[in-house]
RNA sequence: GGGCCUAUAGCUCAGUCUCGGUUAGAGCGCACGCCUGAUAAGCGUGAGGUCGUUGGUUCAAUUCCAACUAGGCCCA
């Protein structure tokens, strides 16, 4: 007779094999078709809510790791947060305008564009955009994550770009916004402004001259040394146009400078460590150290400007180096990025006396009309004949062209809009903020702190066309700019019912109210500002939407984005919410780090080592890859390998499988007439819901903290160490060989159950696919439509027992060591499968008074056929124990039959005459 | 060049921070073996680490301090 029949063993449709790549799309159909984010919406209702607000990604490509890590690790959050019990709303949003989209634009345009007018280009623009989202959004849905896709917020919808342009208002009318020079790049034969990612690095030869500038100021008093002698300040330059804007000379305040006597050009003072440097490259042999200074010494120091009658000033400034020069450096705030902020430090002019077309003004004595490159020269010959050029050479540099016309670019200083920091306090108010926001990991707070703290005023001004323009006017009869609560109102209105078009199509007076007149002089003919606003900006009053729909709330609970964002939307956000309400948009911030390769190294088309999600999506699963972004300790930086990859494909195996044998055990359990009460269960099942309970506080509490990869850790070692190693597998025996509904049976399926409850609930939020494909499987019908619309089972107190797990303790203990002992009996060949085996245990004292009432469990635990305890010295040979002093665990092959049912030896096999290969107790279950 | 961050077995993570103190843990992978009633599964045993480097503090440092190296983010 075949007695496998007779046995319960598992069964489940439940495939083994996942087959994410082509089962993952089915599921994803089948929340589509349950509208599995309404039903969670619905069942949600009245509870707390949390509110983590998307950071919008930019629509200008598909996305890529980081993008993907972000959007897993955000859905893990929302995820969980709403099986803790929380109603947790998800509206993704978008990035829309900005210089990307419009340049990709531009080149797909190619020369078409000069025909078309500017609303015909935006149009382009915002198609290009909305393809994008909706390629991003198929991305992100086929991650599995949930949110409000068919109603997202985009920056480029017209009732967003409506609240841009009322925020915007709120900082012009409150006094924050300001007009001020700034060098931005400027190309002179295309007459534009160009962004930082317009310009083009390219070698040049530049003319690299040395020049000296005469001292004003007395340094005789100081150092008498100096005495009758005439003084000079050396710099050193490769843009000789800008000498006519020089204002200043900065030193590094750490450098020390020296005064030398020479018989050509008088006193020069230059730092001391590039002096033999200066000494060569200019030829001077004969020279005489006189006085040496400590820069700070020098501060605030007047010397003349070497082409015109006025005074230039010495300053202090880090950027100085000694690479190359004299370290005193030449510094023209109208044309230069650092000699920009130098310049707003010491309050200098921002002067730059160039127009739109790279021609010296009229007031440029010498140079007027010039043309700046040509006028290079120019300049040095006037210097030249002045006497006050050192050394004239040429150099071969990297210079920024422009990417469309590939000639050079310069600096120019132009008229654009800033928010101030401090005019209205925004930056007290802003660090005052910060220290009332909870910063994960607290880094965060010091990191965008000091970028606050040290950063200039904003400025919101591009001059570009894809984007929200600055709505400001100006009086054509007195220049006077302005704006008002009722333009803006108005302007807004209009936007909002035909997009920021309207501002390029309508001409001034049709955009403004009717009847405006100029407050200043009355006038009433005007024109409108050209600039569009920094997409910063746009972004940055994201907070808003969390107002305008009445299911979220502001401020957020929490914002979360790679470490990048201290600097862009934490701190765009924060300005636009601090400027406007008083407040901080968030809560609590949570950073991560950025996607690296196995070797640590950033991801990049030219080291060839990118992995893109599509691939990882193609090739193994979202599954792996949500299981990766969990499996990561975010903070740092995020490495995956092909490696990497493969464990945790073997990984999810692993769990999968775990699932399906619970299931498997399950098959023939009904939980609301099989169920066993806690009391009645063995007491190994109730060590096994214990361990759950642990289990469950640890991954409860690690959701809360955001420590995915603990939970990773944690669920894994609970599948393969506490589940698969041990219970489940001296489990077999119990759960195949005890009729069907025996208590013992059922006892270990009810514990099953509950096991099998809770862990497809705790990683639901990290694997959904899976857990909500167990989900359908589960024994008990009665159940939400899907995992993610249920709650966590929280810890039940009642299925705790601590002193049963001590008791239990010692048992595992033992058990390590005699699996021990097995091995050994095995490589010895005494025995193959455990339960081959008996064993004779001799135990110490301590020891037996523990196991004495653990006889029977020991040899289920054990899997072997018989365990007995004899006295110690009654045993020869055996595996003495390294833990427990005078342990000896003695294998032998059990000298009993084997039992054809449940495969353990036993004496009474064969006293049966009616199943004579059968143990007492498998007769009796038949 | 500056600010911030990271560095423990081949891989992913514990431990160190708030207590510095016997042989630094886990799983995976690897090697070897068992089983064939979770079977393109399951079980066992074992080998792997001068805790990035160098100094300092200390009776004692992976743990505290400093510098350096490598890497990451943001600036310049």
């Amino acid at each position: 007779m075949d007695y496998k029949n007779t046995l319960n063993l598992p069964s489940t449709d439940f495939p083994m094999k996942a087959n994410l790549v082509k089962k993952e799309p089915e599921i994803l159909e089948k929340w589509e078709k349950e509208d599995i984010y309404s039903v969670i919406r619905d069942t949600s209702k009245g509870r707390p809510a949390y509110i983590l607000h998307d950071g919008p990604p930019y629509a200008n490509g598909n996305i890529h790791m980081g993008t993907a890590f972000n959007k897993v690790l955000k859905d893990i959050i929302i995820k969980s947060k709403q099986m803790d019990g929380y109603n947790v709303p998800y509206v993704p949003g978008w990035d829309c305008h900005g210089l990307p989209i419009e340049s990709q634009v531009d080149q797909e345009l190619g020369d078409k564009k000069l025909e078309m007018t500017q609303s015909a280009v935006r149009k382009k623009c915002r198609e290009f955009a909305d393809r994008f989202i909706k390629i991003q959004r198929d991305e992100f849905k086929r991650l599995g994550v949930f949110g409000e896709w068919d109603n997202p917020y985009l920056t480029m919808n017209y009732n967003y770009e409506a609240t841009i342009v009322r925020e915007f208002g709120k900082f012009a009318i409150n006094g924050s916004l300001i007009k001020s020079k700034k060098p931005i790049y400027w190309c002179n034969s295309c007459g534009t402004a160009l962004a930082e990612a317009e310009v083009e690095y390219e070698d040049d030869i530049s003319p690299s001259i040395y020049v000296r500038f005469p001292f004003v100021s007395d340094l005789t008093l100081n150092y008498p040394s100096l005495a009758g002698k005439d003084i000079f300040i050396a710099i050193w330059t490769t843009t000789p146009w800008t000498i006519p804007a020089n204002l200043a000379v900065a030193l590094h305040p750490d450098f020390m400078y020296v005064a030398i006597d020479t018989p050509t050009y008088g006193v020069l003072i230059l730092a001391e460590g590039l002096l033999e440097y200066f000494l060569s490259t200019a030829g001077i042999e004969d020279y005489t150290i006189i006085e040496r200074f400590n820069a700070r010494e020098l501060e605030g120091l007047k010397v003349k400007h070497p082409l015109y009658s006025r005074e230039s000033i010495i300053i202090l400034a880090d950027y100085v180096t000694l690479d190359v020069g004299t370290g005193c450096v030449h510094t023209a705030p109208g044309h230069g990025q650092e000699d920009y902020e130098s310049g707003l430090q010491y309050n200098l002019d921002i002067y730059s006396p160039v127009d739109d077309k790279g021609r010296f003004t009229k007031d440029v004595e010498f140079f007027a009309g010039q043309e700046v490159f040509e006028a290079n020269r120019n300049v040095i010959q006037k210097l030249s004949e002045l006497g006050v050029l050192i050394k004239e050479e040429q150099v071969t540099h990297s210079y920024p062209h422009c990417w469309r016309c590939k000639n050079p670019v310069i600096f120019r200083a132009t008229e654009q809009w800033f928010i101030s920091m401090d005019k209205k306090d925004l930056r007290a108010r802003s660090l005052n903020a910060i220290r009332g926001v909870e910063w994960v990991p607290s880094w965060g707070e010091e990191r965008i702190y000091g970028l606050i703290e040290n950063r200039p005023d904003w400025c919101i001004s591009r001059q570009r066309s894809w984007g929200v323009p600055i709505t400001i006017f100006y009086c054509l009869k007195c220049g006077n700019y302005f704006i008002s609560q009722e333009i803006v109102d108005h302007v807004a209105q209009l936007v909002e019912k035909h997009g920021t078009d309207v501002w390029f199509d309508l001409s001034a007076a049709e955009l403004l109210p009717k009847g405006t007149t100029c407050p200043e002089c009355h006038g009433d003919e005007f024109r409108k500002e050209t600039d569009i606003l920094d997409v910063w900006f746009d972004s940055g009053v994201s907070f808003t939407v969390l107002e305008q729909r009445d299911y979220l709330s502001y401020p957020a609970d929490l914002y979360l984005e790679g470490s990048d964002q201290h600097r862009g939307w934490f701190h765009s956000s924060l300005l636009c919410s601090i400027g406007t309400r008083q407040k901080a948009p968030f809560k609590s911030v949570l950073t991560h780090g950025f996607v690296v390769d196995g070797s640590g190294r950033k991801m990049s088309k030219s080291r060839g080592n990118v992995i893109s999600p599509e691939e990882v999506i193609n090739k193994y699963g979202a599954e792996i890859l949500r299981l990766w972004v969990a499996s990561e300790d975010y903070r740092g930086d995020i490495r995956l390998s092909q490696e990497i990859l493969d464990r945790l494909t073997e990984a999810y195996r692993r769990l999968r499988n775990t699932f399906r044998y619970l299931l498997g055990n399950l098959y023939d359990f009904n939980p609301l007439t099989d169920t066993i009460p806690y009391q009645e269960l063995l007491e190994l099942d109730r060590w096994a819901l214990h361990r759950l309970q642990e289990l469950t506080e640890t991954v409860i509490k690690s959701y809360k903290r955001f420590e995915y990869h603990s939970i990773y850790q944690a669920v894994y070692n609970f599948c393969v160490l506490t589940l698969s190693s041990f219970y489940l597998d001296i489990l077999k025996d119990r759960l195949y060989t005890s009729p069907v509904n025996s208590k013992e049976r059922r006892s270990a399926q009810t514990a099953l159950n509950e096991i099998l409850e809770g862990l497809v609930r705790l990683v639901a939020p990290i694997i959904p696919f899976t857990a909500d494909e167990v989900w359908g499987y589960l024994p008990n019908k009665e159940r939400p439509i899907s995992v993610h619309a249920d709650l966590f089972i929280p810890v039940r107190e009642e299925f705790k027992d601590s002193s049963l797990i001590k008791r239990w303790d010692l048992l595992l203990n033992v058990r390590k060591e005699v699996t021990k002992a097995l091995e050994l009996a095995r490589k010895d060949k005494v025995i193959g499968h455990s339960l081959d085996a008996t064993v004779s245990l001799a135990l110490p004292k301590d020891l037996s008074q523990g196991l004495e009432d653990y006889r029977d469990e020991l040899r289920t635990i054990c899997i072997v056929s018989a365990v007995e305890f004899v006295d110690e010295g009654t045993i020869e040979g055996g595996y003495e124990s390294q833990e427990y002093d005078g342990l000896i665990v003695k294998v032998m092959p059990s000298p009993f039959p084997k039992c054809e049912r449940c495969w353990i030896h036993d004496s009474a096999v064969g006293h049966d005459t009616g199943h004579p290969t059968l143990c007492k107790r498998c007769v009796q279950v038949i």
